[in-house]
DNA sequence: GACAAGTATGAGCAATTGCTCAGTTTGCTG
DNA sequence: CAGCAAACTGAGCAATTGCTCATACTTGTC
């Protein structure tokens, strides 16, 4: 059985090696934008990167690696981003508006490069550790979502737990679907919507 | 450059070819569900179904066509199921049970093999002819969502294009997370939870 | 039984890929 | 400058993959 290197051969410890370092990474993320996941090669990286594939597998252990790494960045800066909210200034008072505030971080946080985000998440093999990662963020997400909607007196959806997993997944997979659309569709005008549409969800009474 | 053969080099005549056809697309479902596409390999397959990897070749040109007779396959079958509805017994008085005949048969499309499904629209590469048709079907779903509530005196959205691609999104994209989320979440709950907040987001007037 | 057409086989080729490692270059430190 | 560790190189190995083709077996027809 072969046994797969989990730690790169060396840690960047120079600044020169920190910087070759910066650079594949920021190469691996145009070339798996831009070819996928297969087709973006190790060697392909290392060329893009302006390196030898030698350097490459000084500093990831392996291909999987970096895209664990490229996706884990998404995710933290996407956490962030809403960690920042509950955080910063004090929540607006209205419902519609705190919902505006998530839907444009998660956008935000899409915006960047549609293409790779569409790599990392959809078509590339993502490793057990990296979907427990995922999936772990999701729940601490949905756990959030929960208190603040079973707090706020506006909310008359009955099952508080679920409502709370429907608004974090709506976001989460329309963000994602409406950013990497083509042809590109007005990201205003869906941002709106899709606040309407959780704010009804959400308060609407009928039934 | 290499051309592509197109064609199979042979169309199956005779009964005994037409059960090696199918069973190797069978094979091929099950495969590509197991191991993803990358790693379901057409010598795999052509194993799976019992039969050598030149009987494979002999009806399918190349990998490729095999995932996209598989994904025609089901998005045929759910433009079919839809269809169904719209042509068969009049559509229900009320907004919210037409809403849910449709959801219902998304998930319905979706229920009978998740992974094969997560395969075939998320992990593999998508050949730009089976684009154009997902594309096409989807445009087309669009449209008869927007003339069915452009007709409607309850919906009261005010961007009838725009609320149908919503519309139209949402139910693919909700249905398809929540079927193959894991750990399985119960799907009679989710789909009255998307009929309330789809009902809701079409009628709903506050503003 | 004989012939042809249809069907099935599977060893192996050509191409690609992730990755190694022996050797070279760079730049810090005394 | 000397010495040396860190950083970098890239030819090429081992393994895998999609696919071919010469050969052999099956089936239907007369």
């Amino acid at each position: 059985m072969t046994t797969k290197r989990l730690q790169p051969r060396k840690r960047a410890t120079q600044q020169r090696a920190i910087d070759t370092r910066q650079r594949l990474l920021e190469a691996a993320a145009r070339v798996f934008s831009e070819y996928g996941y297969a087709a973006g090669t190790t060697n392909r990286i290392a060329e893009a990167a302006g390196h030898s594939i030698g350097t490459l597998y000084q500093y990831f252990p392996n291909k999987d690696a970096i895209l664990v790494e490229l996706a884990t960045a998404h995710a933290t800066s996407g956490i962030a981003a809403v960690q920042r909210q509950l955080d910063g200034d004090p929540l607006p008072e209205m419902l519609e508006d705190r919902l505006r505030l998530f839907i444009r971080a998660a956008i935000d946080n899409h915006r960047g490069d549609p293409a790779l985000h569409k790599v990392l998440f959809e078509e590339a093999p993502r490793p057990p550790e990296l979907l427990t990662m995922l999936h772990a963020a999701e729940d601490q997400a949905i756990d959030a979502a929960g208190i603040l909607l079973g707090g706020d007196p506006r909310v008359s959806v009955r099952d508080i737990p679920l409502a709370a997993r429907m608004v974090v997944t709506s976001i989460e997979s329309l963000v994602h679907r409406f950013v990497t659309h083509t042809p590109p569709v007005d990201l205003d005008s869906f941002e709106n919507e899709l606040v309407a549409m959780l704010t009804h969800y959400l308060t609407g009474n009928s039934r």
